[in-house]
DNA sequence: AAAATAGGGGAAAAATTTGTCCCTATGCAA
DNA sequence: TTGCATAGGGACAAATTTTTCCCCTATTTT
């Protein structure tokens, strides 16, 4: 694994959970969890965008803060299941807010966020 | 400026939050604005962990997502006030419910990430 | 004269996060 | 028999973000 070289810090609450929210795909991770996706294979549909290998290691971040837990069925070909733990569960507000901020602005911040990064068509 | 590799996906709300919001200290930047702290050198006492390189671009994304104002006082040695717009006003109530989150889960969440990562004494 | 102040910005280095590629295992389908 | 699905993990490469270092402005203070 990586070892941080600049410590982190945890001073507040913004930090805090900063440190377990930030991550590419960690709230879409949560999202989908929450929306009854629980399997890996079913999140890597739902979030084409990121690699097998990131949601892998975010979905292991994620169990090791508690978040979601991890059922694996002795199966072959494997079979495992994720869903919100207690903890989780109590963000899911936040992110609802969040993504219903984002929902309800959503041309202005296209706007404003393509005015910086024009992209191609 | 660098210049993405990676097109931007935004499909959701949470991916047009996720573009605004995203960056190190973009939230404690808004936070503390909103708390009166108005001039970057304030805000670079208040986040001493931070470059003042990364809050100086950081405040110019805010600044090109509308989400704060700047205003310019002509004077030697320069002045400089942000504030928030009615825009960014609206996600106070969200930042606030983050923090509070993080606050109220503080002992749990710090041993959760240092359980992760170990820091020097 | 030399610092100190307050803010901004370029260039390059360092840190960190994501992505790519390849390998594990087993049962089923073509 | 080759290929696919399913999940995980190591090694390394690429992308992205943040930090470091240095310079510039124009007064006021030492």
């Amino acid at each position: 694994m990586y070892e941080r070289k600049i410590p982190l810090n945890l001073n507040c609450g913004l930090d805090l959970i900063g440190e377990v929210l930030y991550g590419k795909w960690k709230i879409r991770l949560l999202w989908f969890i929450n929306q009854g996706h629980k399997r890996p294979s079913e999140l890597q549909r739902k979030i084409p965008d990121a690699s097998r290998r990131v949601l892998t290691i975010q979905l292991k971040e994620l169990e090791d803060h508690e978040l979601i837990s991890k059922v694996i069925y002795p199966v072959v070909p494997p079979k495992v299941e994720y869903s919100l733990t207690d903890f989780g569960q109590t963000l899911i507000p936040i992110i609802s807010a969040l993504g219903f901020w984002g929902d309800e602005h959503e041309e202005r911040l296209r706007a404003l966020i393509l005015k910086r990064q024009p992209t191609a068509p």
